[in-house]
DNA sequence: TGACAATGAAAACGGTCGTTAGCTATAATA
DNA sequence: TATTATAGCTAACGACCGTTTTCATTGTCA
């Protein structure tokens, strides 16, 4: 933290700001103090308090498609239905705990009205990537027999609706984290057993 | 709006103003002039800005439990499958439209992480209410053989998940209204489809 | 060495914040 | 009618807001 360049630093100070009392609620000179440098000091790399919230947004948005986002495990393509749950699940506990993940959430919750890009944002994160994501696997489990044939994009919204809300209740109340993962988990089994067919069924 | 008593205009003036702008957002002077009065008289009808917000919230919550929420249509048991989804989409409707249960979600978004009675009241109106409600009626069906036996509670989580959800998505993006009405329609569809014992099965 | 760009800090800007004090008009009460 | 509580106003408070100006320090390159 210490070493990083000093633009980069107000980002990161600056996530963790808004993360937790919103973008009005953060003045800048404590996001430069933070930072390690005083109030003025910020206008030598952005050009204003805006200009730093947009600079966030766009990192964390690369963050996102391009890192734990969708590449790492879209090309593995699961063998099972019960290998399909457990990589869902290793991503589920990885997005709730994941700190940059976790602010990121909190920001676009909050800061979610504040303009067209930001609503956009929100819904592209937790609505439409995690169902295409799965619309595309479940569409190949179809045709290789190991899924119930049915419109692959309303199954994976059926998939993923619970498992959203859940997380957003966690970065609510994080305190009942177990009963939520809990949750999840008879989500899941609930999944399987409704639509799966057992794979040596031919 | 004009006949009301002053101390009710202050509530409905920061209710739409909150729901714009977040808390941070708006100051005491403009929500004074959206009631009619000048700033520092306010202060002779609640102690200040975060009373006001208090007392805003203990109004939508008191509204809420008791209007829209429950009693209503909570006595009057669905006969079928359908009327229980004729029923439900109507209920969608009128939250999606509804003035006041509108700019109530928003503010929910945006001040969930103010306080612990915050994050509860957000959990409550966006999942338990909705869950407890679906599961006592879901309850009710399978014992007369109309829908298949199955924990009501996660059977209701899967009903309204995706409805939640998307009425988030509405809340962000209301240009995206009959997109999301019909991925509502066909949820609802899916799940009969998936759940439902026909009437005449015995 | 001298010129120069980069990066910091201090001082100060006008504006807005939530709030208090003090005054005035009206309405209810004795 | 005299008194008192109510509810509005203006003025003003100190604190903080985002931002600009000005100056000092540094390291780079000619």
């Amino acid at each position: 933290m210490k070493d990083m360049p000093t633009k980069e630093r107000i980002l990161y100070a600056a996530l963790d700001l808004f993360a937790k009392k919103g973008y009005d609620g953060v003045g800048v000179d404590l996001i430069a103090e933070n930072a390690g440098l005083k109030g003025p000091s910020l206008y030598r790399h952005y050009k204003g308090k805006e200009d730093i919230f947009n600079s966030l947004i766009d990192l964390v948005a690369f963050h996102y498609e391009e890192g734990f986002g969708l590449k790492k495990k879209l090309e593995e393509f699961p063998d099972s239905m019960d290998e399909l749950i457990e990589n869902a699940m290793e991503r589920i506990r990885f997005t709730m705990h994941d700190d940059i993940v976790r602010k990121t959430r909190r920001i676009l919750a909050m800061e979610q009205f504040r303009s067209k890009r930001m609503a956009e944002l929100a819904t592209r994160y937790h609505v439409e990537n995690l169902q295409q994501t799965y619309a595309g696997i479940f569409a190949g489990l179809m045709e290789r027999g190991m899924l119930r044939k049915d419109d692959p994009e309303l199954l994976a919204l059926e998939f993923v609706s619970p498992v959203s809300l859940l997380i957003h209740m966690y970065d609510r109340q994080p305190e009942r984290e177990e009963e939520i993962l809990d949750k999840i988990g008879k989500h899941f089994e609930h999944f399987v057993k409704v639509y799966a067919k057992s794979h040596s069924g031919f």
